[in-house]
DNA sequence: CGGGGCGCTGATACTGAGGATCAACGTATA
DNA sequence: TATACGTTGATCCTCAGTATCAGCGCCCCG
Protein backbone atom coordinates (compact mmCIF):
# COMPACT_ATOMS: atom_id res chain seq x y z
CA UNK A 1 0.00 0.00 0.00
CA UNK A 2 1.38 3.37 -1.03
CA UNK A 3 1.79 6.27 1.33
CA UNK A 4 -0.68 9.10 0.98
CA UNK A 5 0.64 12.17 -0.76
CA UNK A 6 -2.42 14.40 -0.69
CA UNK A 7 -2.35 17.56 1.38
CA UNK A 8 -6.00 17.82 2.28
CA UNK A 9 -6.87 19.12 5.73
CA UNK A 10 -7.88 15.69 6.95
CA UNK A 11 -4.45 14.41 6.17
CA UNK A 12 -2.57 17.30 7.72
CA UNK A 13 -4.71 17.05 10.80
CA UNK A 14 -4.10 13.35 11.18
CA UNK A 15 -0.41 13.67 10.55
CA UNK A 16 0.05 16.36 13.14
CA UNK A 17 -2.05 14.63 15.75
CA UNK A 18 -0.30 11.34 15.30
CA UNK A 19 3.14 12.82 15.04
CA UNK A 20 2.54 14.54 18.36
CA UNK A 21 2.37 11.05 19.86
CA UNK A 22 5.27 9.53 17.97
CA UNK A 23 2.97 7.72 15.58
CA UNK A 24 2.85 7.50 11.86
CA UNK A 25 0.19 8.67 9.43
CA UNK A 26 -0.02 5.49 7.44
CA UNK A 27 -2.17 4.82 4.41
CA UNK A 28 -4.37 2.49 6.47
CA UNK A 29 -5.06 5.14 9.06
CA UNK A 30 -5.98 7.68 6.44
CA UNK A 31 -8.22 5.13 4.81
CA UNK A 32 -10.12 4.51 8.01
CA UNK A 33 -10.36 8.18 8.85
CA UNK A 34 -11.65 9.14 5.44
CA UNK A 35 -14.20 6.37 5.43
CA UNK A 36 -15.35 7.58 8.81
CA UNK A 37 -15.54 11.15 7.59
CA UNK A 38 -17.50 10.10 4.56
CA UNK A 39 -20.33 8.42 6.43
CA UNK A 40 -22.50 10.88 8.24
CA UNK A 41 -23.55 7.99 10.44
CA UNK A 42 -22.01 6.24 13.36
CA UNK A 43 -20.40 2.94 12.45
CA UNK A 44 -19.22 -0.01 14.48
CA UNK A 45 -15.72 -1.37 13.98
CA UNK A 46 -16.87 -4.58 12.28
CA UNK A 47 -19.22 -2.60 10.04
CA UNK A 48 -16.42 -0.33 9.00
CA UNK A 49 -14.15 -3.27 8.40
CA UNK A 50 -16.68 -4.89 6.05
CA UNK A 51 -17.25 -1.58 4.33
CA UNK A 52 -13.58 -0.97 3.69
CA UNK A 53 -12.90 -4.51 2.69
CA UNK A 54 -14.99 -4.12 -0.44
CA UNK A 55 -12.43 -1.76 -1.93
CA UNK A 56 -9.40 -2.84 0.05
CA UNK A 57 -9.36 -6.59 0.53
CA UNK A 58 -5.86 -6.42 1.93
CA UNK A 59 -6.86 -4.36 4.95
CA UNK A 60 -6.64 -6.33 8.16
CA UNK A 61 -9.39 -6.66 10.71
CA UNK A 62 -7.19 -5.91 13.67
CA UNK A 63 -5.90 -2.82 11.93
CA UNK A 64 -9.38 -1.32 11.80
CA UNK A 65 -9.90 -1.89 15.50
CA UNK A 66 -6.48 -0.52 16.37
CA UNK A 67 -6.90 2.46 14.09
CA UNK A 68 -10.28 3.42 15.51
CA UNK A 69 -8.74 3.39 18.94
CA UNK A 70 -5.88 5.58 17.75
CA UNK A 71 -8.31 8.02 16.20
CA UNK A 72 -10.32 8.32 19.38
CA UNK A 73 -7.12 8.71 21.29
CA UNK A 74 -5.96 11.43 18.91
CA UNK A 75 -9.27 13.26 19.26
CA UNK A 76 -10.30 12.74 15.67
CA UNK A 77 -13.09 10.30 16.33
CA UNK A 78 -15.64 9.72 19.04
CA UNK A 79 -17.09 6.59 20.55
CA UNK A 80 -20.83 6.09 21.04
CA UNK A 81 -23.20 3.58 22.48
CA UNK A 82 -25.35 1.44 20.28
CA UNK A 83 -28.16 -0.69 21.60
CA UNK A 84 -26.86 -4.18 22.26
CA UNK A 85 -23.81 -3.09 24.22
CA UNK A 86 -21.77 -2.22 21.17
CA UNK A 87 -19.57 0.73 20.42
CA UNK A 88 -20.04 2.85 17.32
CA UNK A 89 -17.72 5.53 15.99
CA UNK A 90 -17.97 8.84 14.20
CA UNK A 91 -15.34 11.24 12.95
CA UNK A 92 -15.19 14.63 14.57
CA UNK A 93 -13.16 17.73 14.02
CA UNK A 94 -10.47 18.32 16.60
CA UNK A 95 -12.54 20.90 18.44
CA UNK A 96 -15.92 19.21 18.48
CA UNK A 97 -16.06 16.02 20.44
CA UNK A 98 -19.69 15.91 21.40
CA UNK A 99 -22.69 15.00 19.35
CA UNK A 100 -26.38 14.60 18.87
CA UNK A 101 -26.99 11.08 17.61
CA UNK A 102 -30.24 10.11 15.93
CA UNK A 103 -31.28 6.68 17.17
CA UNK A 104 -33.42 6.19 14.10
CA UNK A 105 -31.02 6.90 11.22
CA UNK A 106 -27.74 6.88 13.20
CA UNK A 107 -26.74 10.25 11.83
CA UNK A 108 -24.57 12.33 14.11
CA UNK A 109 -24.45 16.10 14.49
CA UNK A 110 -21.66 18.03 16.12
CA UNK A 111 -22.39 20.24 19.10
CA UNK A 112 -20.93 23.65 19.62
CA UNK A 113 -18.28 23.23 22.28
CA UNK A 114 -18.65 26.60 23.97
CA UNK A 115 -21.72 25.81 26.05
CA UNK A 116 -20.15 22.60 27.21
CA UNK A 117 -16.85 24.13 28.19
CA UNK A 118 -18.59 26.45 30.62
CA UNK A 119 -20.58 23.57 32.05
CA UNK A 120 -17.38 21.63 32.57
CA UNK A 121 -15.65 24.51 34.30
CA UNK A 122 -18.64 24.96 36.58
CA UNK A 123 -18.56 21.31 37.60
CA UNK A 124 -14.84 21.36 38.23
CA UNK A 125 -15.16 24.36 40.50
CA UNK A 126 -18.17 22.94 42.29
CA UNK A 127 -16.78 19.46 43.01
CA UNK A 128 -13.05 20.03 43.13
CA UNK A 129 -12.84 17.55 40.31
CA UNK A 130 -10.32 17.56 37.47
CA UNK A 131 -12.07 16.65 34.24
CA UNK A 132 -9.83 14.94 31.70
CA UNK A 133 -12.38 13.78 29.23
CA UNK A 134 -16.12 13.60 28.91
CA UNK A 135 -18.72 11.68 27.01
CA UNK A 136 -21.43 14.16 26.33
CA UNK A 137 -23.75 12.70 23.82
CA UNK A 138 -27.41 13.18 23.28
CA UNK A 139 -29.53 10.43 21.77
CA UNK A 140 -32.91 11.02 20.22
CA UNK A 141 -34.57 11.87 16.94
CA UNK A 142 -33.29 14.32 14.37
CA UNK A 143 -35.83 16.67 12.83
CA UNK A 144 -36.17 14.56 9.71
CA UNK A 145 -36.84 11.30 11.53
CA UNK A 146 -39.12 12.99 14.04
CA UNK A 147 -41.16 14.37 11.18
CA UNK A 148 -41.24 11.13 9.24
CA UNK A 149 -42.64 9.00 12.01
CA UNK A 150 -45.64 11.01 13.15
CA UNK B 1 -17.90 14.38 49.32
CA UNK B 2 -20.63 11.87 50.05
CA UNK B 3 -23.92 11.69 48.22
CA UNK B 4 -27.31 11.32 49.83
CA UNK B 5 -27.40 8.10 51.84
CA UNK B 6 -31.12 7.66 52.48
CA UNK B 7 -31.48 3.93 52.94
CA UNK B 8 -34.96 2.49 52.55
CA UNK B 9 -36.40 4.51 49.71
CA UNK B 10 -34.38 2.27 47.44
CA UNK B 11 -36.94 -0.50 47.70
CA UNK B 12 -39.98 1.71 47.19
CA UNK B 13 -38.31 3.40 44.30
CA UNK B 14 -37.50 0.13 42.59
CA UNK B 15 -40.96 -1.27 43.12
CA UNK B 16 -42.65 1.75 41.66
CA UNK B 17 -40.33 2.02 38.72
CA UNK B 18 -40.63 -1.61 37.84
CA UNK B 19 -44.35 -1.77 38.42
CA UNK B 20 -44.75 1.10 35.98
CA UNK B 21 -43.40 -1.26 33.34
CA UNK B 22 -45.32 -4.34 34.38
CA UNK B 23 -42.29 -5.84 36.04
CA UNK B 24 -41.75 -7.31 39.44
CA UNK B 25 -39.53 -6.18 42.28
CA UNK B 26 -37.95 -9.56 42.93
CA UNK B 27 -35.45 -10.44 45.61
CA UNK B 28 -32.74 -10.77 42.97
CA UNK B 29 -33.36 -7.31 41.62
CA UNK B 30 -33.26 -5.77 45.05
CA UNK B 31 -30.10 -7.66 45.76
CA UNK B 32 -28.40 -6.27 42.70
CA UNK B 33 -29.65 -2.77 43.28
CA UNK B 34 -28.55 -2.70 46.90
CA UNK B 35 -25.15 -4.07 46.06
CA UNK B 36 -24.84 -1.37 43.45
CA UNK B 37 -25.93 1.30 45.91
CA UNK B 38 -23.48 0.04 48.46
CA UNK B 39 -20.40 0.40 46.30
CA UNK B 40 -19.60 3.98 45.70
CA UNK B 41 -17.66 2.78 42.69
CA UNK B 42 -18.61 1.77 39.23
CA UNK B 43 -18.74 -1.99 38.71
CA UNK B 44 -18.85 -4.17 35.64
CA UNK B 45 -21.50 -6.86 35.35
CA UNK B 46 -19.07 -9.75 35.82
CA UNK B 47 -17.48 -8.01 38.80
CA UNK B 48 -20.84 -7.56 40.42
CA UNK B 49 -21.73 -11.16 39.70
CA UNK B 50 -18.60 -12.41 41.44
CA UNK B 51 -19.20 -10.04 44.32
CA UNK B 52 -22.77 -11.17 44.89
CA UNK B 53 -21.94 -14.81 44.43
CA UNK B 54 -19.91 -14.83 47.60
CA UNK B 55 -23.03 -14.38 49.68
CA UNK B 56 -25.57 -15.73 47.21
CA UNK B 57 -24.20 -18.73 45.37
CA UNK B 58 -27.61 -19.43 43.86
CA UNK B 59 -27.73 -16.20 41.94
CA UNK B 60 -27.45 -16.74 38.21
CA UNK B 61 -25.00 -15.00 35.96
CA UNK B 62 -27.55 -14.12 33.32
CA UNK B 63 -29.79 -12.65 36.00
CA UNK B 64 -27.16 -10.09 36.92
CA UNK B 65 -26.79 -9.02 33.31
CA UNK B 66 -30.53 -8.86 32.81
CA UNK B 67 -31.08 -7.01 36.06
CA UNK B 68 -28.46 -4.37 35.33
CA UNK B 69 -30.15 -3.73 32.02
CA UNK B 70 -33.52 -3.44 33.74
CA UNK B 71 -32.09 -0.99 36.24
CA UNK B 72 -30.62 1.19 33.54
CA UNK B 73 -33.89 0.98 31.69
CA UNK B 74 -35.79 1.96 34.83
CA UNK B 75 -33.48 4.91 35.39
CA UNK B 76 -32.03 3.56 38.61
CA UNK B 77 -28.57 2.82 37.28
CA UNK B 78 -26.25 4.33 34.75
CA UNK B 79 -23.83 2.78 32.32
CA UNK B 80 -20.26 4.00 31.96
CA UNK B 81 -17.22 3.33 29.88
CA UNK B 82 -14.23 1.55 31.32
CA UNK B 83 -10.91 1.32 29.54
CA UNK B 84 -10.79 -1.91 27.59
CA UNK B 85 -14.16 -1.41 25.91
CA UNK B 86 -16.17 -2.61 28.85
CA UNK B 87 -19.26 -1.22 30.47
CA UNK B 88 -19.42 -0.40 34.15
CA UNK B 89 -22.47 0.46 36.20
CA UNK B 90 -23.39 2.72 39.08
CA UNK B 91 -26.63 3.27 40.93
CA UNK B 92 -28.22 6.66 40.66
CA UNK B 93 -31.26 8.29 42.14
CA UNK B 94 -34.16 8.65 39.75
CA UNK B 95 -33.45 12.31 39.12
CA UNK B 96 -29.70 12.24 38.74
CA UNK B 97 -28.46 10.31 35.78
CA UNK B 98 -25.17 12.01 35.14
CA UNK B 99 -21.90 11.65 36.95
CA UNK B 100 -18.34 12.57 37.52
CA UNK B 101 -16.29 9.39 37.45
CA UNK B 102 -12.81 9.24 38.91
CA UNK B 103 -10.59 7.23 36.60
CA UNK B 104 -8.22 6.52 39.44
CA UNK B 105 -10.48 5.09 42.16
CA UNK B 106 -13.63 4.51 40.04
CA UNK B 107 -15.75 6.46 42.48
CA UNK B 108 -18.74 8.20 40.95
CA UNK B 109 -20.36 11.47 41.98
CA UNK B 110 -23.79 12.62 40.96
CA UNK B 111 -24.21 15.85 39.09
CA UNK B 112 -26.94 18.36 39.71
CA UNK B 113 -29.40 17.93 36.88
CA UNK B 114 -30.52 21.54 36.61
CA UNK B 115 -27.57 22.86 34.65
CA UNK B 116 -27.84 19.97 32.27
CA UNK B 117 -31.53 20.34 31.65
CA UNK B 118 -31.04 23.86 30.39
CA UNK B 119 -28.19 22.74 28.16
CA UNK B 120 -30.41 20.04 26.71
CA UNK B 121 -33.25 22.42 26.02
CA UNK B 122 -30.89 24.80 24.30
CA UNK B 123 -29.59 22.08 22.03
CA UNK B 124 -33.07 20.87 21.17
CA UNK B 125 -34.14 24.36 20.17
CA UNK B 126 -30.96 25.00 18.23
CA UNK B 127 -30.93 21.79 16.20
CA UNK B 128 -34.61 20.84 16.00
CA UNK B 129 -33.60 17.64 17.71
CA UNK B 130 -35.69 15.62 20.14
CA UNK B 131 -33.47 14.35 22.94
CA UNK B 132 -34.64 11.10 24.51
CA UNK B 133 -31.64 10.22 26.56
CA UNK B 134 -28.11 11.41 27.07
CA UNK B 135 -24.83 10.11 28.32
CA UNK B 136 -23.26 13.01 30.07
CA UNK B 137 -20.37 11.76 32.05
CA UNK B 138 -17.15 13.40 33.01
CA UNK B 139 -14.03 11.37 33.57
CA UNK B 140 -11.04 12.63 35.49
CA UNK B 141 -9.61 12.79 38.99
CA UNK B 142 -11.56 13.40 42.16
CA UNK B 143 -10.05 15.82 44.65
CA UNK B 144 -8.67 13.00 46.80
CA UNK B 145 -6.89 11.20 43.99
CA UNK B 146 -5.67 14.44 42.46
CA UNK B 147 -4.13 15.33 45.80
CA UNK B 148 -2.65 11.90 46.41
CA UNK B 149 -0.74 11.68 43.19
CA UNK B 150 1.21 14.93 43.31
C1' DC C 1 23.72 5.33 0.64
C1' DG C 2 23.19 1.28 3.29
C1' DG C 3 22.11 -0.94 7.64
C1' DG C 4 19.41 -1.29 11.78
C1' DG C 5 15.87 0.08 14.98
C1' DC C 6 11.23 0.56 15.58
C1' DG C 7 6.60 1.24 14.53
C1' DC C 8 3.03 -0.74 11.69
C1' DT C 9 0.52 -4.39 9.39
C1' DG C 10 -2.23 -8.63 8.53
C1' DA C 11 -3.20 -13.49 9.86
C1' DT C 12 -4.51 -16.40 13.25
C1' DA C 13 -6.10 -17.94 17.42
C1' DC C 14 -8.01 -16.70 21.67
C1' DT C 15 -10.81 -14.42 25.43
C1' DG C 16 -14.73 -13.11 27.64
C1' DA C 17 -18.83 -10.00 27.82
C1' DG C 18 -23.21 -10.46 26.90
C1' DG C 19 -27.40 -12.87 24.62
C1' DA C 20 -30.61 -16.79 23.46
C1' DT C 21 -33.07 -20.51 25.02
C1' DC C 22 -35.87 -23.28 27.89
C1' DA C 23 -37.74 -25.97 31.62
C1' DA C 24 -38.98 -25.07 36.25
C1' DC C 25 -40.80 -21.83 39.49
C1' DG C 26 -43.30 -18.12 42.06
C1' DT C 27 -46.73 -14.85 42.46
C1' DA C 28 -50.86 -12.38 41.47
C1' DT C 29 -55.45 -12.56 39.86
C1' DA C 30 -59.75 -15.00 38.76
C1' DT D 1 -57.48 -23.64 44.12
C1' DA D 2 -56.42 -23.14 39.11
C1' DT D 3 -54.28 -20.48 35.59
C1' DA D 4 -51.49 -17.10 33.29
C1' DC D 5 -47.43 -14.79 33.02
C1' DG D 6 -43.18 -12.77 34.40
C1' DT D 7 -38.74 -14.46 36.37
C1' DT D 8 -35.01 -17.42 37.29
C1' DG D 9 -30.77 -20.28 36.65
C1' DA D 10 -28.24 -23.46 33.66
C1' DT D 11 -26.29 -24.12 29.47
C1' DC D 12 -24.67 -23.10 25.19
C1' DC D 13 -23.60 -19.78 21.65
C1' DT D 14 -22.13 -15.45 19.30
C1' DC D 15 -19.02 -12.19 18.13
C1' DA D 16 -16.58 -7.75 19.44
C1' DG D 17 -12.26 -6.90 20.68
C1' DT D 18 -7.32 -8.54 21.97
C1' DA D 19 -2.87 -10.89 22.02
C1' DT D 20 0.68 -12.57 19.40
C1' DC D 21 4.06 -12.73 16.01
C1' DA D 22 6.60 -12.84 11.75
C1' DG D 23 7.35 -9.84 7.96
C1' DC D 24 7.60 -5.24 6.11
C1' DG D 25 8.68 -0.36 5.40
C1' DC D 26 9.86 4.11 7.00
C1' DC D 27 13.26 6.98 9.16
C1' DC D 28 17.43 8.09 11.45
C1' DC D 29 22.26 7.92 11.89
C1' DG D 30 26.75 6.67 10.59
Amino acid sequence: MTAARSTRPAVRDLSERLAARGRRPTAQRLLVLEALRRTRHTVTAPELFELLREDHPLLGRATVFRTLDSLVDAGLAQRFERPGHVYAYAACSSDHHHHLVCTSCDTSFEIDEAAIASLTRGLEAQHGFTVHHATLDFYGLCSRCAGARV
